[in-house]
DNA sequence: CTACATTAAATGTAGATACATACATTTGCT
DNA sequence: AGCAAATGTATGTATCTACATTTAATGTAG
């Protein structure tokens, strides 16, 4: 089923065009799925995707901001997300000693208990939306998706 | 600047796991920018996307649910989505007399010279995110992202 | 050392979303 | 015709998000 009748509709006024909306339901496909198999587990996408990143830090804590900076949706709710995270115990949070307006923030054994039980699941997702595509055909993707990131990072600069 | 830097990140477990975050990440943006030509106008890109389909049907009345199909979102909110074009005057909705459950829905004259307005700084974003693209490299990432959303239908229709 | 600006994080608020449910109408079966 | 099931839309509710503002701590100039 190819974009067209996915939406269906036919008349896009450019190619470019096609490609924006063909990118924004894509996304919106992935996450939809990414949700399903996060959802039995009491955890959401952009909460999944900070623990994430806490455990990337491997015990190293790390700053609210510097967190937000490394999401996916780098929203202002940083800080609420961290408060679900805590609430559930995944995550802990404490005053950096050095600098009292900081938060320091890491992930907990039960966060990373949780995330190893997610490994799997999340890369039989990622093998399986790409599983039509070749080595070559995903690095292309991943190539011109890098381009057009860097075009938004000029524009979303730019206006600001 | 890549999807490395631009998460500040770059331990990915595969190409696969890359191209999943970057279709997100770029997706965000392109949503960022497109809400930043809407918001001075007053409308919000759901809205928009909605008011597009409606304009696309040029006078034919279209039913909420062919609505939500056509939406690059196609959330359980379309009722209130039209609720704001309505309240707003871009569009008009009215009992379907041949099938009373249903609300036929309608593009005003308004609706349209707002689209029309919108018509020119939105295609110019087209290209302006697409620009370091050649014509070639726009069609393999359409029929890239057209395989991926093929596998995304599939595996969100074998789950439901 | 005080005054003012800057930074980091949290919070208030309005609006949007997901998910489930309710309501009205129509369809299909007997 | 009568009635259960299905359909189309709207709504209730909790959660989430964007944007603006607030609180607290630190930096800096005089």
């Amino acid at each position: 089923m190819n974009l067209e009748q996915h939406l269906s509709q036919s008349n896009f006024s450019s190619d470019e065009q096609r490609l924006h909306l063909h990118i924004l339901v894509v996304a919106r496909q992935l996450g939809l799925l990414a949700r399903r198999i996060l959802q039995p587990h009491g955890i959401t996408p952009p909460q999944y995707n900070v623990l994430r990143i806490l455990h990337g830090q491997k015990g190293h804590p790390i700053a609210v901001q510097s967190l937000a900076e490394r999401m996916v949706d780098p929203s202002s709710n940083t800080s609420r997300i961290i408060d679900k995270l805590v609430d559930k115990g995944w995550a802990d949070r404490q005053v950096c000693p050095s600098d009292r307006r900081r938060a320091d923030v890491l992930i907990t054994k039960s966060g990373m208990t949780l995330l190893a039980g997610l490994d799997e699941p999340m890369s039989v997702l990622f093998q399986n939306t790409m599983s039509s595509l070749d080595a070559t055909q995903v690095a292309a993707l991943n190539d011109g998706l890098s381009r057009v990131l860097d075009s938004t990072d000029d524009l979303i600069e730019q206006q600001s």
